[in-house]
DNA sequence: TGTCAAGGCCAT
DNA sequence: ATGGCCTTGACA
């Protein structure tokens, strides 16, 4: 050992250097001997460093290999979230092809469900109009001259179907519709179109005055009451122009006119009636029925939201739907909808307008501190009905409306007024919060 | 004393 | 689990 030897060699130089006298003899033996114990504790410090150096070595070894075994994890953990980046981007862009997809499936259902709808318009008009023809063939007495009433509304049907098929591809009631918003300003001919109700009323009267027949009364109730209508005269005559082309014998053309247009006069009787409102009237009274009880039903009572929904089961749902998302509008514009699900507010729940159900749902998921997961994208659609679908996204659009979890009590306590916010301290700044609240849901 | 936003309860 | 209704109690 290089320690011990390196004394040693040293001891023995000085020994050799210094002579040494009787007296110092005994001196040289203690020394020697504290040299000796020196050179051994060297000695098993020297083994004792050994040991630790091998110890060190082999820990500094086993800490080598543990650190070689780590990086070959972290490459393969690096490998295989590159790997699951790559799969999740294919599949984050599998997905917006099939969101594409659906999107315009969708609007091919939408295309494909207006042109149902219009289709089944179509059918009912034009079965309306053969019934109408049908009964028209009935009567024995003027059986010769509805032959060419029938042949008038077929000219009718297959003009309408000629709409349908043409490239505007409109609803059946668009002929209808444009006779209608057509001024009597743009007739084409120089008659004056009072002139040429008066005659049919006349021609009438003449023909059939006062007679059983009950569609041939209403007509004349109704055209009576038109007298004073100037304006409805005029919309009149256009489509009585139009469709007097069809035919040359001129009376007979006239009491088709009358028959076609007596539903219309609905629409006559209020002077000031909008284009829109003309229109709906228009889908809940067929232009050519002529049963009597609808067209009674017609004329005795004024038009209401829920007569023009049970006028026509074709345009109940229609119109149900139509209130519906009016309603809906009003009472969103009016802040009575729950921000979170659309539900009807119930007041204010910690902290924000919502609903009763969203309350009682913050509530439970707080109190319980529960944990929801999505099993989707986090990003579920939440409204009345789907608001059960996924807890997840419904607490994470409550907290997202601005639900306050420090409205929560600690202790349950119940009752009386939460003090967790300046905000809520007096009713004048509840106030002037709900003002603010209000403000940030209308922008 | 009335209001209203908390928590509690309970039928579904 | 949900949601409608009830009870409570501070506050104006
Ligand atoms: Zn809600
Ligand atoms: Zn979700």
């Amino acid at each position: 050992m290089e320690p011990r030897s390196f004394v040693t060699r040293s001891w023995r130089s000085l020994q050799s250097q210094h002579r040494p006298t009787g007296g110092e003899n005994l001196r040289r033996a203690v020394h020697s001997e504290k040299m000796d114990e020196i050179d051994q504790s060297h000695k098993r410090v020297c083994v004792n460093l050994e040991k630790a150096t091998q110890c060190i070595t082999q820990a500094l070894q086993r800490e080598v290999a543990r650190n070689q075994e780590l990086c070959v994890l972290i490459r393969r953990m690096e490998e295989r979230e590159a790997e699951l980046g790559q799969s999740l981007a294919e599949e984050a862009e599998s997905n917006n092809q099939l969101r594409l997809e659906i999107e315009e499936l969708q609007k091919q259902l939408e295309e494909k469900d207006n042109s149902l709808s219009k289709a089944n318009q179509t059918v009912t008009s034009l079965t309306k109009e053969l019934h109408c023809v049908q009964q028209l063939q009935s009567r024995p007495s003027s059986h010769g001259r509805f032959q060419e009433v029938d042949e008038c509304l077929q000219l009718g049907g297959i003009q309408l179907k000629l709409e349908q098929s043409g490239p505007s591809a409109c609803s059946p009631l668009r002929s209808e519709q444009l006779v209608c918003v057509q001024t009597p300003g743009s007739s084409t001919r120089n008659t004056p179109p009072v002139c040429l109700i008066k005659r049919e009323e006349e021609e009438e009267e003449e023909e059939e005055g006062g007679g059983p027949e009950a569609p041939v009364c209403l007509i004349k109730e109704e055209e009576e009451e038109e007298d004073d209508d100037g304006a409805g005269h005029g919309l009149y005559c256009q489509s009585v122009v139009e469709r007097s082309d069809l035919t040359t014998e001129e009376n007979k053309t006239e009491l088709i006119q009358a028959l076609l247009l007596a539903p219309r006069t609905q629409a006559q009787t209020s002077v000031s009636a909008s284009t829109s409102r003309v229109i709906r009237q228009k889908k809940t009274s067929p232009q050519t029925s002529l049963v009597s009880s609808d067209r009674q039903r017609l004329l005795e009572a004024p038009v209401s939201k829920d007569e023009a929904k049970g006028a026509d089961p074709r345009t109940a749902p229609i119109f149900s739907d139509l209130m519906r998302v009016m309603e809906m509008a009003g009472q969103e514009l009016a802040g009575d909808l729950c921000p979170v699900c659309g539900d009807k507010v119930s007041g204010f729940h910690y902290g924000v307008k919502t609903c009763e159900s969203c309350k009682s749902f913050f509530k439970r998921t707080a109190h319980t501190n529960k944990v929801y997961n999505c099993v989707k994208s986090q990003n579920c659609r939440i409204d009345k009905i789907l608001r059960q679908q996924c807890a997840f996204c419904r607490f994470k659009k409550c907290l997202g409306v601005g639900m306050r979890l420090e409205a929560i009590r600690a202790g349950r306590v119940r009752g009386g007024r939460n003090k967790f916010s300046p905000m809520y301290s007096t009713q004048k700044n509840h106030k002037r919060a709900l003002c603010h609240q209000d403000k940030e849901w209308g922008s």
